[in-house]
DNA sequence: TATTGTTATACTCTATAACTATA
DNA sequence: TATAGTTATAGAGTATAACAATA
C-alpha cells in the first residue's frame, strides 16, 4: 500500500553502493510527513481563529496548566523565549490570555486563560484531536505502540546530534 | 524510557475526558521530531557548504535522475516550482549545476549537474546517511518496518485532509 | 553577575499571483 | 488557452543579540 517496490527495508543499505533515493531517505519522508500533519490540523484553527502554531501551543499549555510563568511555558511547548513572549502578546491583544504579576518574582509574570480564551481551547481542542484520530485511524494498537516508542527513541537520538554539532 | 507515566497509547482517548497534554498529541510530538531531524542532518551541510533544504533536494534529484526538466524536480522533491527556480539559481551560480535548452520543448530547461556539483554530492551524501543510520540504529527491525508504514500510510491520510481543507 | 522577558534586526521560508515565452 | 519557468511581494517564522528590570 503506497510502498515503493524492492524490498529494502528503511535506512538499510544494499550489497552494493545503492543509488541514492529521496523517496527512501528517512529525514526527508519525515520532513514531508511533518509539514502535512501541520498542514492538516493548522487548517483547523488558522483561518477560523486567526491562530498560529505558536499560539495554539501556549494556549494548549494553558489550558492544562492554569497559571505557568512564560518561562516554564517555552520548555513545555518546545518554543523558545520570544516565539512565547511573541505568542503571548497576540494571544493578549485578542483578548484570550491575560497576565498576573508573580509574587514571589518582579521579573517574571504569570499567564492565564481568561474566560474566551478557555472557550476558544474548547473549540478548538475537538477539531483538533478529530483530526489527529483521523490520522491514526489507520494504525492498529501494536503500531501505535511502536510508533510512540520510535517518535522517543529517535527523538533522543536526534537531540545527541544536534547538541554534539 | 522516555514515556511518561500512565498507560495511555497515543492517539488513545480516555473513559472521561482526559486533559490535553501537548506531549502526547501526535501533530505536536512529529512536529518536534522533525525540526530536530532536519536540524542534526542539515547541520552536515548548511554551514560546511552553505547549502540549504531545498537546494539538497534538487542537488539529490540530479544526483539520481541524470537529466532532468525543473517540472520533474518539484514533484519529485515535494518542493513547488519557485523553490526549485530558486534552489536552482543558486545551485547555478555556485556552479554545481548547468541548465540545458530542451530540445523537444523550448520551455523547458533540462537540468544537471555538473562535475563539481556531483563531488558535492559524493562528499555530503555519506555524511547524511551516516547521521540518518545512527538515527535509525536504535530501531529494530520490526520497528523500522512500523516506522516506514507509519510514513506512508499517515501521509496518505494528511493528504486526504489538506485536499478536503 | 545571572535571569526574565522585550525589542531590534536580519535572514530564511512560504504563499499568492502576475508575468514571459512558448505550446 | 494552457504550461514552464521567473519575478515580485507580503507575511510568517527563525536566530542572534542587545536591552531593561529584577534577582
Amino acid at each position: 500500500m503506497g510502498q515503493e517496490s524492492g524490498a529494502r527495508d528503511i535506512g538499510e543499505t544494499g550489497e552494493e553502493a545503492a543509488a541514492f533515493e529521496l523517496a527512501r531517505f528517512f529525514p526527508y519522508r519525515l520532513a514531508v510527513l511533518a509539514e502535512r500533519v501541520s498542514q492538516a490540523v493548522s487548517q483547523v484553527y488558522a483561518d477560523r481563529f486567526d491562530l498560529g502554531r505558536a499560539e495554539w501551543r501556549v494556549l494548549a499549555a494553558l489550558a492544562v496548566n492554569h497559571r505557568m510563568a512564560a518561562k516554564d511555558v517555552a520548555p513545555y511547548s518546545t518554543l523558545d523565549k520570544m516565539q512565547v513572549s511573541r505568542a503571548v502578546a497576540r494571544l493578549e491583544k485578542a483578548g484570550w490570555v491575560r497576565r498576573e504579576d508573580d509574587p514571589d518574582d518582579g521579573r517574571s509574570q504569570l499567564l492565564v486563560l481568561t474566560r474566551s480564551g478557555r472557550a476558544l481551547f474548547d473549540k478548538v481542542r475537538p477539531l483538533v484531536t478529530a483530526r489527529e484520530d483521523y490520522l491514526l485511524e489507520v494504525l492498529d494498537a501494536e503500531e501505535r505502540r511502536v510508533l510512540d516508542l520510535v517518535l522517543t527513541k529517535v527523538l533522543a537520538r536526534a537531540e545527541d546530534l544536534v547538541r554534539r554539532g
